[in-house]
DNA sequence: TTGAAAGCGCTAACAG
DNA sequence: CTGTTAGCGCTTTCAA
């Protein structure tokens, strides 16, 4: 059973060790004027005792917190867990450490006063700076500074991380139009998401910039999730008309367009052609190209700028762009291109 | 560029609505003693001004905080994902919202001393009761309740989530014993995992019951991804004397086995049989069964566990055991059973 | 129904 | 080198 008692306080250990709560403290902070043996004495204590310095207390009073918050509405999502996978990286290459804050839900922190809540939260007490994932709000106010991954804002009023969605919807969608292709599905990702949202612009504008009409049918919603890719794969594929190819928001979409194909039995790329976006897990394993690091590189690319806003103190309007890949799925072998 | 400004407290909202701190307070944790017109007045104010809470200074002064924490040595770690996952499941489902901290590297935060120094920091002080992941202590003092996941002890003094490991990798050991196999190749988790450990224990003790002397050869180290089980079965299967079976610690690491059997022309099951623990995500479209969701279970479980024991204030010692499913790979097919 | 005042545990001047 | 003291922003008695 755990020892469950009251809380060892900083005036413990002062009383403890026969000096004064500033020296305790001075001992905890490192500081270089206090003497060798009363600094052993008091971390002996310390140590004793089982001491750890109340976080609340501690930010509370001090500039410095060595922590970087991280908002994010859902950490069990797929789009959220890439994401942190380059944030942990550049953090554990870092100084400092991360307080992930989440409600658990997207739908309940998606709104942009909600988004400036946990922010403020954040960092006007515990953190020296905050990333924002898949951020609604077009301006923050803030003690310190916050890096945004993939806001829904194309320019907002604060730095940013994004990826070249659209560019590269443009590209795929040239592509596929130069293949023949006149009736094409699109598979949607989160409505949430900013970057799903520029990437179904480009398909529209590639259409229409090809002189096609926009055949609203062809546009279906999606999560992101293979099962998603599935289900809308079938629907597209079993319409009167169906696409002659289809192009999901992300990979884990497409997967289960290739499933959907697989069961319908038509064969990729020669009865369709099937592209998504960024990351696949299982890649290799399937004989496509490794996997696309844009979330990834996106998290670890925010947490570098960050730090460099934390150390300057100033708050630069910065835009960085990641270049967002495709992956064009041709029947288990893949032609990969940086858009 | 976000407004930067010196935050708004709670004593601006006092001077500015007319009121003194205390009624502000009140108004802000909905005490029902407040004039209407006063109220109405406090929350007009709050609006205008965007106030938000100190996090810091709130938790310092209140018991309960509507927080749990979540100690985790690496968030980007697929063992950590899929507990994360179920986690994250809980609290959308609960009235609390996480705080996940990390260090970023599962190195920095294994041992048991950086462990109690988390789960203090947070349970001191802003959370209502922590769960840790992987934990390596046998005992913490805290102030508030703990519940951990797959803790390295398998009788910990502390409440926990356990998952039948042991018994599992004996079952499968059995079944691969029990098609004669007698050179069985074992690719290790993660040391710091103790149901890593676990399963090993099984692998032994399985092969002693059987008669058949340990090869220490065959044990090779592996860290549950996919590239590790690609090269370890490159290892294993390159040897003088290689096995006809391997067990792999996990699937991701089973998938790489696979990868590495194709690459080598040997044919599953007929040339080597291939098992494997865990989750895998592209399980369905692999043709295999769908992903075992032991770890994610498991984190929803601790949360449950977890907000109980805030509820009811006490600290049982107990453990709550979620079996272990395991998946054994034949050739695309699969035969599962709960172990 | 409200305000004044006392701290929570800590850091940071300011004296010694 | 060390102790005293004044708050950080908030909740919570205790009076009014």
């Amino acid at each position: 059973m755990p020892t469950r008692k009251r809380s060892v306080t900083i005036q413990d250990v002062a009383k403890a060790s026969g000096v004064s709560v500033s020296t305790v403290s001075r001992v905890l902070n490192g500081k270089v004027d206090v003497a060798d043996d009363t600094q052993d004495r008091v971390l002996a204590v310390i140590g004793k005792l089982g001491y750890t310095s109340n976080l609340a207390a501690r930010s509370m009073r001090s500039r410095k917190k060595n922590l970087i918050g991280l908002v994010v509405p859902d950490i069990g999502f797929p789009y959220s867990i890439e994401i942190m996978k380059g944030i942990n990286q550049a953090i554990a290459e870092s100084a400092y450490d991360l307080l992930v804050y989440t409600t658990g839900d997207v739908h309940k922190s998606g709104a942009a006063s909600h988004e400036q809540h946990y922010v403020s939260l954040l960092n006007n007490s515990l953190t020296d700076g905050v990333i924002i994932v898949a951020s609604a709000a077009a301006d923050f106010i803030t003690d310190a500074p916050i890096v945004a991954v993939d806001p829904h804002v194309v320019k907002p009023n604060y730095p940013s991380v994004q990826g070249t969605n659209y560019q590269g919807s443009l590209e795929i969608m040239n592509y596929l139009l130069s293949l023949g292709h006149q009736r094409i599905g699109f598979i949607c990702g989160r409505p949430e998401i900013g970057s799903a949202g520029r990437r179904l612009l480009g398909y529209r504008d590639a259409l229409s910039s090809a002189g096609i009409e926009v055949d609203e049918n062809l546009i279906v919603p999606g999560d992101f999730t293979t099962p998603s890719g599935h289900e809308r794969g079938v629907q597209l594929l079993s319409m009167e008309n169906p696409p002659t190819a289809i192009f999901a928001a992300n990979d884990q979409s497409a997967i289960g367009v290739y499933q959907a194909a697989d069961e319908l039995g038509l064969r990729i790329p020669d009865d369709l052609s099937v592209v998504g976006f960024d990351n696949i897990s299982e890649a290799k394993y399937l004989g496509l190209t490794t996997m696309d690091q844009c979330l990834a590189d996106m998290g670890y690319v925010a947490i570098q700028m960050l730090i460099q806003l934390i150390k300057n103190e100033t708050l630069e309007k910065q835009i960085h762009k990641i270049s967002t890949k495709l992956v064009v799925r041709s029947s288990c072998r893949a032609l990969t291109g940086s858009v």
